[in-house]
DNA sequence: GCATAAAGTTAAGCCCGCTTAACTAAAAAG
DNA sequence: CTTTTTAGTTAAGCGGGCTTAACTTTATGC
């Protein structure tokens, strides 16, 4: 095995681990909190990027405007996203989480992490900083690559 | 921050990016071979973990044997999937990839995982061993959290 | 050997996400 | 100021994924 090919096979075994927690994590809590998919997605994304409009939403999720309002409104009446007048386009509306639903979204979040927590707790100090090391120079890179 | 919160912050944001590239090339060849979410799920878990009986397949994705055995159904038509009685038990069906969609799921995880290859460009020689290592570390640590 | 349990299948029906189509209201363009 | 474009909503309807219920076939337990 040729060293870039050590590389590659070690970020696909890593990249196939965490994705597995995470996505079990992830649908776990969306199980939980009764959202169906779509909804969880909508919400994580309120959390991530902040508040937009009802097309930039449909636009993400390469839906129609109608089944964005759908959800959306479904979302208004659970009280986990706020949706307000554009005070400067009174055609558009201003969408974003509620504090009941950013505390929700934080909680999930907290729980999907904690299994970091114990593999934390699995290596020794000196690993832990090499690791780290590493992965924010992976990080940066993969960031990187998103702007091109 | 504590060089503890460094390393989860670190494991934090890689999982973050990766997962993110990891799940939008895996929807986007689920879109692009016309399977549903869940078919391509029992795809990659007909790869992963061999070939099962039905009742595996409804237990692992916590559905009915219906359920499952629709899905099976579709996919055996589309001629992803090959579906043979188990000669030991009559009663059980033994249920495997076919060539043909052996070769479609590894398709797709060369193309999920080409963004590692554009990743490994961007970086020198020395940071991909150091990284490799780390990866290697983490990896080892998070199956062991798994078997516990 | 007969009752019971286990592995799958099939059919009927529900719910949900999505689309199209028709609509309202506000902004932009001419 | 009228026309056109843009943002969003609502209603009707389709399709898919799932469940329950009834069934067949094979294995297992007294």
């Amino acid at each position: 095995m040729s060293k870039s090919d050590q590389f590659t096979q070690a970020v696909r075994s890593w990249v196939d681990v965490s994705t597995h927690r995470s996505m079990r994590g992830w649908s776990h809590h969306a199980k939980a909190t009764g959202l169906s998919m779509p909804q969880f997605s909508i919400m994580m994304q309120l959390y991530y990027r902040g508040a937009c409009g009802l097309s930039e939403i449909s636009e993400r999720f390469e839906i129609t405007n109608a089944a964005a309002s759908q959800h959306v409104d479904n979302l208004v009446q659970a009280g986990l996203i706020e949706r307000t007048e554009d005070p400067h386009d009174r055609r558009a509306k201003h969408i974003q989480l509620s504090t009941k639903g950013k505390s929700m979204i934080e909680k999930g979040i907290n729980e999907r992490y904690r299994w970091v927590d114990q593999l934390a707790e699995n290596l020794s100090e000196k690993e832990r900083e090499r690791t780290a090391e590493a992965l924010k120079v992976l990080t940066e890179a993969a960031r990187k690559l998103d702007q091109k």
